[in-house]
RNA sequence: GGGCGUUUAGCUCAGUUGGCUAGAGCGCCACCCUUACAAGGUGGAUGUCCGGGGUUCGAGUCCCUGAACGCUCACCA
C-alpha cells in the first residue's frame, strides 16, 4: 500500500473513468427485482455550445444517481440527445452555410444528422470527463428510429383519444423559420419603436386619429374600435372610415377593450397585429384581410408596397404618410416600455397567421393538468407555482406541427375530400412522403396527399419517460414508468416539464415521474456598479452568462483543463437546490484543499490499517473511539435525511465538517500516541484505534464518493479494495448506521476533552508557544462529574497537550483568562522546554541574517548549523537537536567546532555559524 | 402591473418545526515548520441578520408594511 505524496487528478481521473466503463459499473439491470431509481435525464439540444450551466445542473443529478446506486438501488441513469427539430436545423444551416428550404429534404436531413452526430460527441466527451455515471448503453437520440416510432405512436394515441385536432386557426408564426410554433417558444425582447399618430377619414371627410407602431398593417385593417363610453369619440361608432393610402372601408365599432387613455383612444384592428386583434376579429366577426405572406413579405393587398419585407414596408409607408401629412405626430417609445414577442429560436418578431395546423388541446384541460402537477413532488416545492402559473395563463393550444424538415414526420395523409388517414401501428415509424397508409379506406393511394409537416421537437422530448421505458416496444420495461426523478433547470418548466406532464396524463392518466428536481442557473459574478448605489450601499449586479459577450470563458472543457473534475463537481454541489449560483473560480479551486486533505489523511492512515482485517472481532473501544464513531453515526443519519429531500449540499456540509473538524483536527491527533506508543497505551488500545480509524476513513470515503468519485475510488482501491472486496467504491454500500456507539459518558468525555484541549491550545497560542511545547503541570478546575468524565481520557489529554502531570481541583489559584462554563485551567510549562525555546528564538534571527548575507532567503535550507556554547546552554540545546534543525532548516547541527567563524547572539555565551553547502 | 424568489461577516453562502452568546469556506491579523498535510495547524477580529412596525418570555426564523435585486407571466393599439 502506497500513495504518492501528492494526488495527481490529471492521471487519476482518466484512469478511473476508463475502469468504470470497462467494468460496466453503471449498468441498469432490467432483470433485477431491486428497487428501481430511474432518472429522466434532460436530453440536451445540440443547438449550440456547452456552457458551465450544463455542468452545474447535470452534475447535481449525477451526484444523486451515485447516491442511490450506493444505497443499493437499481439505478437507471440513461442519457439522451435531443437532436431532432428546429434547433438542429438552425445550427446546421449556420454551420454548413445552407438553407433547409433550398435543398431536397433528404439531403438537408443528412446534413443535420452529420452535425448532430458531431455535437453528440462533444457532449459525451464532456460527461465522461466529469465522471458521469450514465449507462451509455441506454442512451437515446430523439431522431432514432425507435424514438420516431414511439413519438408517432404517441401522436396516434392522442389523435384516437381526441386530444389532438387539426384545425385552421391564427397561429404563432415565425416568418424567418417559416413555421408555426408554440406559446412556450415565445421570448420577450425590449425593442424601441415609434408610435405613429395618423388620421383615417370618416365618410364625411373628417379626420379620425389613431396611433400605431405597425402602420405596415394598414392594408390588413378590418375595423376601428372605440370604447362605448368614450365621450370624445363615441358618436363615431356605427360609421364607416376610410383607411389612408389603401382606401378601403372599415366599420367603426364599440368595444370595451379600446382604452380611451391609450394613444388617441381609437384603435385599429388588423388581421393580425396581436392577440387582441384576434379576439376582436372573433368577437365581432370581422373580415380576414391578410396583407403579408408567410415569409413576411407584403402581398397584393399592399398595392405599391407588395413584395417588400414588412420592416421595409413600414419605413416606406411611414415616409409616404409623412409626405402626405397623414401622420401628424410621432412619439419615440423607449426599449423599456416597448416589449415585442419574438420566436425564441431566432429572435424574429412573432406574427399571427391563420394556417391549418395540428394542435394538442391543452387549454380545455388546464384544471386537470394543474392537478397532475400537484401530484408531482417538486423540489424545491415553490417550483410548482411556476408550473401552475404557466398552465393557468395558457391561451393557446399546443401547436405541434412544424413546417420544417428534420423532425419526426406526422404520420397522416389527406384524401382529396379532406379525410385524414392515419398510419397503422405496425408500419411505424412511417414517412408519409415515401410510404402509403396500410388502410387507404377505399381511396386511390395515388390520390392521397402526404403530410409534409414534422412534429415540434418538444412533441418527442415530452415523452422521454416513454422513450426510456420503451413504451409499446418489444423490450418495454414497465418498471421504468413513471420514472423516479426528473432533474431539470427552472427555465424549462413551462416547456419540458409541462409537456411531459401533458403527455403522461393523456396517454396513461399518470404522472411521468414522482419527483421533479429543479436546479438553478449559473450566473456571472459582476463587479459592483457605481451607478447602482442605492442609499449608500453598492449592490452586486448579477447577470446571465452570455456567449457573445463572454466568449468561451465559461466553456466547460476549458474549465476542466484548468481544474479537476472532482473539484468542478464539488463546486456544482454548492448552494441550495433551485437557486442560481455565481460562477467563481476561487470557489472551484478551494475544493482542492479538501481533496488534498483527504489524500493526506489517507496517507497517514496507511501504516496503521494496512494489515488490518475487518473481519476480526470488534475490540473494546476507548472513550474517544466511541465518541468519534457516535458522531460519525450522526453524520450518516443527517446525510441520508438531507438526501431524502435531494439536499446534497447540507449532506456534504455535515460530512466535511466532521471530516475536517472532528476526524482530521482531533481524532487523528488523538490516536497518534496510541499508535506510536503502544508500550505506554497498550496493544489493545492501538488495535481499537486501528479498528476505529479503518471504519471512519472507509465510511467517510463512501459518503464522499457521490461528490468526488475519482479520488475516492483511487483511495478505496489503494486502501480498502483488498479487505472490502467490492470492485468499485461506487457499487459498495454506505456505512451502516449503528447506535451502539452511543455511550453517554464517552460522549461527554469527548466533548470535554475538546473543550480542555481548546483551552490549552489557546493558552499556548496566546503565549506564542509551539503546540508541541511541553507542559509540566496542567491544573484543571471542574466539578466532580466533569472530572470523572475527563479521567476516562486522561492519557489522551496528556499526549495531545504534551503534559506530564494533570491535577484536578475544584478551583484554580491563578486561572487562565479563557474558560468555559465547566472548565478553567492553570498551566505550568516545562521550564527546560521553555528555556530551549527561548534559546531557539535567539538563534533564528541571527541565522536568518547569515542566510541573507549568503544570498539566501530566511526559509531556504542550509547544510549545517554550528553552535558554540557551554554549560547550561549547551546542555539544553544538545537535548533536542531536531528542534534546531527544524527552526533554521539545516540538515545537521554541530556543536563547538573550532574551525568556524561564529557570530554572537543576544544570549551571552551562545554563538552560531552556518555553512551553506 | 400580477406572481415567485432573494437580501445574513470584505466575498460566496448555510442557518430545519421561533431558543442564537448568529455559523462555514475563502479573505484578513497574530502565532506555530507539531514524524499525514504550510494547498497545514492554533488562536483572533469583523454582522443595526435590507428598512419600519407587530405577535411572543424570547424573532435571522412567524405576521403586516416598505425598499432593492433577480426571475417569470402579462401589457404591446
Amino acid at each position: 500500500m502506497e500513495l504518492d505524496s501528492r494526488y495527481d487528478p490529471k492521471s487519476s481521473e482518466v484512469r478511473w473513468q476508463k475502469f468504470w466503463e470497462e467494468k460496466e459499473i453503471y449498468k441498469y439491470d432490467p432483470t433485477s427485482d431491486k428497487k428501481v431509481f430511474s432518472i429522466d435525464t434532460p436530453p440536451p439540444t445540440v443547438s449550440g455550445k456547452l456552457h458551465i450551466g450544463h455542468v452545474f445542473s447535470y452534475t447535481q443529478a449525477e451526484v444523486i444517481a451515485r447516491y442511490h446506486r450506493m444505497l443499493g438501488e437499481n439505478v437507471m441513469y440513461p442519457f439522451g440527445f435531443d437532436d431532432n427539430g428546429l434547433p438542429t436545423e438552425i445550427l446546421t444551416e449556420r454551420e454548413k452555410g445552407i438553407k433547409g428550404s433550398d435543398l431536397p429534404r433528404e439531403e438537408f436531413n443528412q446534413y443535420c444528422k452529420e452535425v448532430s452526430k458531431e455535437y453528440r460527441g462533444q457532449f459525451k466527451e464532456l460527461w465522461q470527463r466529469l465522471g458521469f455515471s450514465c449507462d451509455w448503453s441506454s442512451a437515446y437520440t430523439t431522431i432514432s428510429e425507435s424514438s420516431q416510432r414511439i413519438s408517432q405512436r404517441s401522436f396516434l394515441d392522442l389523435l384516437k383519444k381526441s386530444h389532438v385536432e387539426y384545425k385552421e386557426d391564427p397561429t404563432l408564426w415565425c416568418t424567418k423559420c417559416q413555421t408555426s410554433f408554440a406559446q412556450a417558444e415565445i421570448d420577450d425582447v425590449n425593442k424601441g419603436s415609434v408610435f405613429n399618430y395618423l388620421n383615417f377619414k370618416s365618410e364625411a371627410g373628417e379626420d379620425i386619429p389613431i396611433a400605431t407602431t405597425r402602420p405596415e398593417l394598414l392594408p390588413g385593417c378590418v375595423a376601428m374600435l372605440i370604447h362605448p363610453d368614450n365621450s370624445k369619440y363615441k358618436q363615431l361608432i356605427g360609421q364607416d372610415a376610410i383607411v389612408p393610402i389603401f382606401n378601403h372601408k372599415v366599420k367603426i365599432i364599440a368595444d370595451e377593450k379600446a382604452d380611451p387613455e391609450k394613444g388617441t383612444g381609437i384603435v385599429m384592428c388588423c388581421t393580425f397585429g396581436d392577440v387582441t386583434d384576434i379576439e376582436w376579429w372573433r368577437e365581432h366577426n370581422l373580415d380576414l384581410r391578410i396583407c403579408f405572406t408567410q415569409s413576411g413579405m407584403m402581398n397584393e393587398r399592399a398595392g405599391e408596397f407588395e413584395g417588400l419585407y414588412m420592416t421595409k414596408a413600414r419605413e416606406a409607408i411611414i415616409s409616404k404618410m409623412l409626405d402626405e401629412k397623414i401622420i401628424f405626430k410621432q412619439v419615440d417609445l423607449d426599449a423599456e416600455s416597448r416589449i415585442v414577442n419574438t420566436h425564441e429560436r431566432c429572435g424574429t418578431p412573432v406574427e399571427y397567421i391563420p394556417t391549418k395546423q395540428w394542435f394538442i388541446k391543452v387549454v380545455e384541460n388546464k384544471e386537470a393538468l394543474i392537478k397532475q402537477g400537484e401530484k408531482v413532488n417538486w423540489y424545491p416545492s415553490y417550483m410548482f407555482k411556476r408550473y401552475k402559473d404557466w398552465v393557468e395563463n395558457l391561451s393557446w393550444d399546443w401547436a405541434i406541427s412544424r413546417q420544417r424538415y428534420f423532425g419526426v414526420p406526422i404520420p397522416v395523409w389527406y384524401a382529396p375530400d379532406g379525410t385524414v388517414l392515419t398510419a397503422d401501428e405496425s408500419q411505424l415509424p412511417v414517412n408519409p412522403l415515401v410510404d402509403k397508409p396500410l388502410d387507404c379506406k377505399g381511396y386511390d393511394p395515388e390520390s392521397l396527399i402526404p403530410e409534409r409537416d414534422v412534429l415540434d421537437t418538444w412533441a418527442t422530448s415530452s415523452i422521454t419517460p416513454q422513450l426510456n421505458s420503451r413504451w409499446g416496444e418489444p423490450n418495454e420495461d414497465k418498471k421504468l414508468f413513471p420514472m423516479t426523478m426528473r432533474p431539470q433547470a427552472h427555465d424549462i418548466i413551462r416547456t419540458w416539464a409541462f409537456y411531459t406532464i401533458v403527455k403522461a396524463y393523456y396517454h396513461f392518466d399518470e404522472i411521468p415521474w414522482q419527483d421533479a428536481v429543479i436546479s438553478g442557473h449559473v450566473i456571472k459574478k459582476d463587479q459592483k456598479v457605481e451607478s447602482q448605489k442605492v442609499e449608500g450601499k453598492a449592490y452586486e449586479r448579477k447577470s446571465k452568462i452570455s456567449k457573445s459577450k463572454d466568449g468561451d470563458k465559461f466553456s466547460p472543457l476549458k474549465i476542466l483543463d484548468e481544474f479537476s473534475s472532482d473539484t468542478v463537481r464539488y463546486w456544482a454541489c454548492t448552494g441550495t437546490l433551485g437557486m442560481d449560483i455565481a460562477y467563481d473560480e476561487e470557489e472551484i479551486d478551494s475544493a482542492n484543499k479538501l481533496l488534498n486533505k483527504l489524500w493526506n489523511s489517507s496517507r497517514f492512515a496507511i501504516p496503521f490499517i494496512e494489515d488490518f482485517n475487518p473481519n476480526e472481532k470488534m475490540p473494546k473501544l476507548e472513550a474517544i473511539d466511541s465518541w468519534a464513531l457516535s458522531r460519525f453515526n450522526n453524520v450518516i443519519k443527517q446525510y441520508h435525511k438531507s438526501y431524502e429531500k435531494y439536499d446534497f449540499f447540507p449532506a456534504r456540509n455535515e460530512l466535511v465538517k466532521f471530516f475536517w473538524g472532528t476526524f482530521c483536527d482531533n481524532y487523528l491527533e488523538l490516536v497518534k500516541d496510541r499508535f506510536w506508543n503502544p508500550e505506554k497505551r497498550g496493544e489493545e488500545s492501538a488495535y481499537a484505534a486501528k479498528w476505529t480509524l479503518y471504519s471512519l476513513l472507509l465510511g467517510q470515503l463512501k459518503l464522499f464518493a457521490p461528490y468526488i468519485p475519482h479520488i475516492t475510488e483511487e483511495l478505496y482501491q489503494a486502501l480498502f479494495k483488498d479487505t472490502e472486496g467490492d470492485i468499485s467504491i461506487h457499487v459498495s454500500s454506505f456505512p451502516k448506521e449503528n447506535d451502539d456507539f452511543e455511550d453517554e459518558l464517552s460522549s461527554r468525555a469527548g466533548d470535554l476533552l475538546l473543550d480542555l484541549l481548546t483551552l490549552v491550545r489557546t493558552y499556548k497560542s496566546k503565549n506564542s508557544y509551539s503546540m508541541k511545547l511541553q507542559v509540566d503541570t496542567l491544573t484543571v478546575a471542574c466539578s466532580e462529574d466533569v472530572e470523572k468524565a475527563l479521567r476516562k481520557v486522561d492519557a489522551d489529554v496528556k499526549a495531545i497537550t504534551k503534559t506530564a502531570n494533570i491535577i484536578y481541583q475544584r478551583e484554580c489559584e491563578n486561572p487562565f483568562d479563557d474558560k468555559t462554563s465547566e472548565l478553567s485551567i492553570e498551566v505550568k510549562m516545562d521550564e527546560d522546554a521553555m528555556y530551549r525555546t527561548e534559546l531557539l528564538g535567539k538563534i533564528k534571527p541571527i541565522v536568518s541574517a547569515l542566510k541573507k548575507d549568503a544570498g539566501l532567503k530566511a526559509k531556504n535550507p542550509i547544510a549545517k548549523i554550528y553552535i558554540k556554547a557551554e554549560g547550561k546552554i549547551l546542555k539544553s540545546l544538545e537535548e533536542e537537536p531536531s528542534s534546531i534543525i527544524g527552526v533554521v532548516k539545516a540538515r545537521e547541527v554541530l556543536f563547538n567546532d573550532n574551525a568556524m567563524q561564529y557570530t554572537a547572539t543576544e544570549e551571552e555565551g551562545l554563538e552560531v555559524a552556518i555553512s551553506v553547502e
